[in-house]
DNA sequence: GTATTTGTGAATACGCCGTACGGTAGTGAG
DNA sequence: CTCACTACCGTACGGCGTATTCACAAATAC
């Protein structure tokens, strides 16, 4: 089998999948696709393409949801797409935001949000549309990445409490036993049992409110 | 005088704002210091570490701007010291919402906001601060992000019409012009002149809006 | 005053990384 | 048969984070 823009992006979200993006190089790529280093680069211009080329892949299954009759139903299907997108794939948090997505299905997904949120009441020209866009997308992002950092966290100081104490712990219980933080202390004693998945919904509903009851631009 | 871990961030900040996170290295800030690699490890465990550092100072340029009598006014003052913090020093971005934010200055400004969040109207009890919380630190890591990358890839394709239908256009304009992106290619033409500043201050004002007056939980 | 310990900072070294470059084998065209 | 061309491969360079080793001066012991 010949080898491909395809094939080296899949691999690549593979490795990328189960090592991060920190753990991903050309040389493991290659040698996974038992070839040469230098021989992706016979695909490839270099590293942050293939990255594009990874995150349109991604995109790819986010556009798939594909268009709903309401426009909130449509927003709400591409936000919940790349929520669980970022959650599959960690990777993908690490890049959202931080660089243009120009990726052809990456400008399907931002077509139809777009187009989705221009038939939302309260966006009225195309100033509204660019704010709303910018909005719920600012919220998407920093959401998404709020969520995979916790997640991770969680996993490597390990999930019981015991292993929180551990390693955390120490130094953050002493940082709120202070009493600087009395509000953040109450928060990460008493609030920890919150579904991710609620507060996400909860949270970008609240953001599309915001968005559609707007009296004045 | 005799290096420190306060002298090691300071001149780490300034070449990571002179030439970014990724030319940014222990070597080099180790010949900027005069000194040899190793000795920065006397001082840090490793390069994650005086990462941290970096952040925690931002963070203290954050946190200076303290508490005003609305709860409003601060988590105002709080969000745009955050996003002018992030464009004196880009890399902040780049690694907002992709770390836990420990730091004791860090803290000092969760602190601030969730105080401030709690007193807010619609904010009633622990959960919903916490969904407060979140739905707006969430708003303010995407929306500095994307501005951030939007600075740096116009800047880096030159912000002149000329240089920008020179580098980006060709690709960008061939795939508006494809019809697939009615909407996007709205946006990217009509748009463009909206003032950063006043779309994230407008952006800011709806998710706080959100927040406060939401019926139900 | 000499010998020995101790600690500080420099030098070296290892295993990675992205990628520039030169070479080789096979293939179709003239 | 030759020749250009393509598809592939190995080697090499400079830089990275960091573990380890080493030189040497200051401090201590006799």
């Amino acid at each position: 089998m010949p080898l491909s823009r395809d094939k080296i992006a899949a691999t690549a979200i593979r490795l990328a999948d189960a090592h991060g993006l920190d753990g991903l190089s050309l040389r493991k790529i290659a040698k996974e696709l038992g070839v040469g280093p230098m021989r992706l680069y016979d695909y490839v211009i270099n590293k942050s393409e293939l990255l594009d080329l990874m995150v349109d892949v991604v995109y790819a299954r986010i556009a798939e949801v594909g268009q709903r009759s309401e426009w909130r139903a449509t927003v709400l299907a591409i936000a919940h797409a790349t929520r669980a997108a970022a959650l599959d794939h960690e990777w993908f948090s690490d890049v959202l935001g931080g660089r243009p997505h120009l990726g052809p299905h990456a400008l399907a997904v931002g077509e139809a949000t777009a187009a989705a949120l221009s038939a939302a009441p309260g966006v009225r020209d195309i100033d509204d549309l660019q704010r709303a866009v910018g909005a719920l997308n600012a919220f998407i992002i920093g959401a998404v990445r709020r969520e995979v950092t916790e997640r991770r966290t969680a996993r490597s100081t390990g999930t019981d409490e015991a292993a929180w104490q551990a390693s955390l712990g120490p130094y953050l219980t002493r940082m709120l036993k202070t009493g600087r933080y009395p509000t953040v202390a109450r928060l990460v004693i008493d609030g920890a049992h919150l579904d991710a998945e609620e507060t996400f919904n909860h949270n970008l509903a609240t953001v599309l409110d915001g968005i559609t009851s707007r009296p004045r631009t």
